[in-house]
DNA sequence: CGGTTTTGACCCGCGC
DNA sequence: GCGCGGGTCAAAACCG
């Protein structure tokens, strides 16, 4: 059918052996720092993710991780191409995540002669995209969740639609895709082979709609819907322990592990994000400019800053 | 029966 | 040019 997006991407996360180079460059033990913050920030993940662009904690995990970082940023500035194809209505802070979806990609015109067979048909369009322009990267939002579950909840629906063996790992890679039509974010799970409990998460894409699971009522939800929220919020859906029955089932023993939830500011991270940007400017003003976090971050983490 | 998962095949980019 | 590895497709199987 649609074989829109045979667009491949070189894999700035997830190439070779993505996890491996987290585990390596990151002791999971001093990230996932487990056992000494007992205390739960009262911070929903998908909150969290409402700022991610633009908090002080990224970047100050980005201090923490510095290699990390800025490599997925270097990578998506040299590689990405041609960023006019990108509209950005969701984030109209330029230092957000490109809204451009892999559809909006495709939707560019594309020349195609009368009827052809679906699949020559799209497999032109791919040489033509190509001709024309590099790739289009989708940016990329890479975390890792201690998890004994792959798949975490995230309120979005997502459909499977390949896994793969991954290079040096005993773990396969799973390649999901948001099943809402015209919706084509991805995301891709796999297991950190130095560490099979941590679950290495990437989210590539931006939801073109609000997560059909989970209404949610959003802490300052005043600010981020009128702000940075569409883009930020609905772009990821951000894995975290949810409510929603079964997966309190599974993740419950790991409460204070599993822990989106307890993102830790105060020194110790839990979850390690790797955020790929286009437009990667963490400035200071960003977080004065929307105010969120004064939001949803208490006070005295503001002044950890 | 419709949606999801599985899985082998295929395509493509990249490095050598 | 070739091989490898990542990413995707799509038919079949599975499931509620």
């Amino acid at each position: 059918m649609e074989r829109k997006e045979g667009v491949k991407m070189e894999d700035v996360l997830g190439s070779s052996s993505f996890s491996d180079y987290i585990a390596n460059s990151f002791p999971l033990q001093s990230i996932f720092d487990l056992s000494s913050e007992g205390e739960t920030i009262p911070l929903g993940f998908m909150e969290l993710l409402g700022v991610q662009d633009l908090s002080p904690p990224l970047f100050d995990m980005a201090k923490q991780v510095p290699s990390l970082v800025t490599q997925a940023m270097n990578h998506s500035s040299t590689k990405i191409e041609s960023p006019e194809v990108f509209n950005q209505p969701a984030t109209p802070n330029s230092s957000s995540i490109s809204s451009a979806s892999s559809e909006a990609v495709n939707d560019v015109p594309v020349k195609v002669d009368d009827q052809e067979e679906d699949q020559q048909k799209t497999k032109q369009q791919l040489k033509l995209k190509k001709t024309n322009q590099k790739r289009q990267r989708e940016p990329r939002f890479a975390f890792m969740t201690k998890s004994e579950v792959d798949h975490l909840e995230d309120g979005y629906r997502w459909r499977k639609y390949g896994q793969k063996a991954v290079k040096n790992s005993p773990f396969p890679r799973s390649y999901y895709r948001c099943t809402s039509t015209s919706c084509n974010v991805k995301k891709r799970v796999e297991r950190s082979f130095s560490d099979p409990s941590i679950v290495v998460t990437t989210y590539e894409g931006q939801h073109t709609h609000p997560s059909p699971v989970m209404p949610r009522p959003i802490i300052g939800s005043a600010h981020l819907s009128s702000g940075i929220s569409t883009g930020a919020q609905a772009t990821f859906g951000m894995p975290m322990q949810r409510a929603s029955s079964h997966y309190q089932q599974h993740q419950q023993p790991f409460s204070n592990s599993l822990s989106p939830l307890n993102f830790g500011y105060n020194g110790s991270i839990n979850a390690s994000f790797i955020h790929e940007r286009r437009f990667c400017t963490p400035e200071p003003s960003l977080f004065k400019d929307h105010g969120l976090l004064q939001d949803i971050i208490p006070s005295h983490m503001m002044k950890e800053e």
